[in-house]
DNA sequence: TTCCCCGCTTGATAAAAGTCAAGCGGCCCA
DNA sequence: TGGGCCGCTTGACTTTTATCAAGCGGGGAA
């Protein structure tokens, strides 16, 4: 990694070391049901995959074989949007599954997913998958509650996209990158990472990099955030919540 | 129906007739693959239930006691936003379910479900949906699937919201309904059925009642829509369609 | 039938956001 | 070490949309 930078020669590294009856992140997915004999074929039928950040898993369109499954690492979710820019959609990390969109709905993959940081991401082939749903009817509610929760999200989002204006909006991201990645210091000052360009996070509040900009400055101003290149430091959680609320009722 | 409209007595009418067996719209549910004793248990565990115009079927909030199944009738779904205001956030028809998202989520219910038209909607209780989706692995298929389109949908929806101005969203508006209730005369006029008041046309598209009223002017002078009360005569198709591309290509 | 309420429309004006153009600064590469 | 590219910011201006206020008209109730 260091001296000599070399050709990435083939960056995919694919390793059958790891077992998924030691990882760590199995609990937090779908198949943290899996036991014994089960858990055997998934650990067999896996393969595990390192990649460095920018590396992309798999591409909006392409075929889906199978189900991926973060151990270790964060991933970015992007979709093309109705003119040629790329939003991004959602972040992944450890614990979560990815493609399973594309499995259920039998269609290619709709969205870009692409590692943000190094990790290791495992792959299962769809023929796995099929013979686990089959054998365990827990996994099957285990993605049946995982879209649930997808779907409520995304309309939540949606609603909110509709309703409120950009300031809100923007107070709302922070809360949600808030609950990924907050620090807190001993008076309350939370550090959320943003694992953004300013191109990026602007597509995602549905607005222009030069009105985010100004944004960014008015929130310093009225000292609800301050924002530094790849992280946000909120002094007061409630003043940030205040911003939602006063969008909620304007007359309050 | 007729003569004496009298008090609303019990509106809710509850039907033991029909059956699952003969049911129209069943093909069309996540229960189409079940037969035999299958569809005797679920036959037997339905209520069915009438709804006249106006009349709630559950509502945001409530606890979810089961699975919903529209046999006749056309039932709006409602979101509370952010502010006081409700969005339409879906429309359902014959041979949709309805309720699943709360149910698989494990929460309550995510929308307020109410008839549109006189209709015919089956409700079938949690255990009997437990039953049958452990007895036969195809019904949680369907389900799954279902989840991945409203999952996928959802999203292209959000996006366009954040990325497409009014113009186009409204086209866009117009381009779902006529999925599903166009009727083309013999010049390719198309007549799309508007299911809404202007105001609930409004929050859909994210605006204000009045910008939507001026935005119809608009579509009225050039010539891309022709709007009545209840519905909307586009006379030609790809006009329409040209209102998205505009959007995607500004410069084309 | 008449009146009233409510949903819709219209106009005038204010606020928000987009666009165009330019400048700054860090980072990568030569 | 220097130059150029790219992402970000800023300013000036335009366009879009919201807000406020008023009027119109249909449907329901007295």
């Amino acid at each position: 990694m260091s001296t000599s930078r070399g050709r990435p020669e083939s960056k995919l590294k694919v390793l059958k070391a790891p077992s998924c009856f030691e990882c760590q992140s199995r609990h937090r997915t779908e198949w943290a049901s899996l036991t014994g004999d089960d858990l055997e074929v998934l650990d067999r039928a896996k393969t595990c995959n390192v990649y460095e950040p920018g590396q992309v898993v798999f591409y909006e369109g392409n075929a889906c074989l199978g189900i991926h499954c973060v151990e270790a690492g964060s991933v970015k979710l992007r979709k093309s949007g109705p003119k040629g820019d790329d939003v991004v959609v959602g972040l992944a990390g450890p614990g979560d599954t990815l493609g399973y969109l594309a499995y259920f709905g039998d269609r290619g993959y709709t969205t870009t997913a692409e590692a943000m940081t190094p990790g290791r991401i495992c792959f299962v082939d769809r023929a796995a998958v099929k013979a686990l749903i089959h054998k365990s009817p827990a996994v099957g509610l285990a993605f049946l509650r995982r879209l649930s929760d997808d779907v409520n999200r995304s309309e939540e989002e949606r609603v909110k996209a509709l309703s409120l204006p950009l300031r809100a909006r923007a107070a709302h991201l922070l809360l949600v990158l808030k609950d990924r990645s907050a620090v807190a210091d001993e008076h309350g000052r939370l550090t959320i990472e943003l694992p953004f360009t300013r191109r990026d996070m602007a597509a995602m509040l549905g607005t222009r990099p030069e009105s985010l900009s100004r944004l960014i400055r008015v929130f310093e101003t009225d000292g609800i955030a301050h924002f530094g290149a790849r992280e946000v430091v909120v002094p007061d959680l409630d003043t940030l919540l205040d911003e939602l609320e006063a969008a909620a009722s304007p007359a309050g």
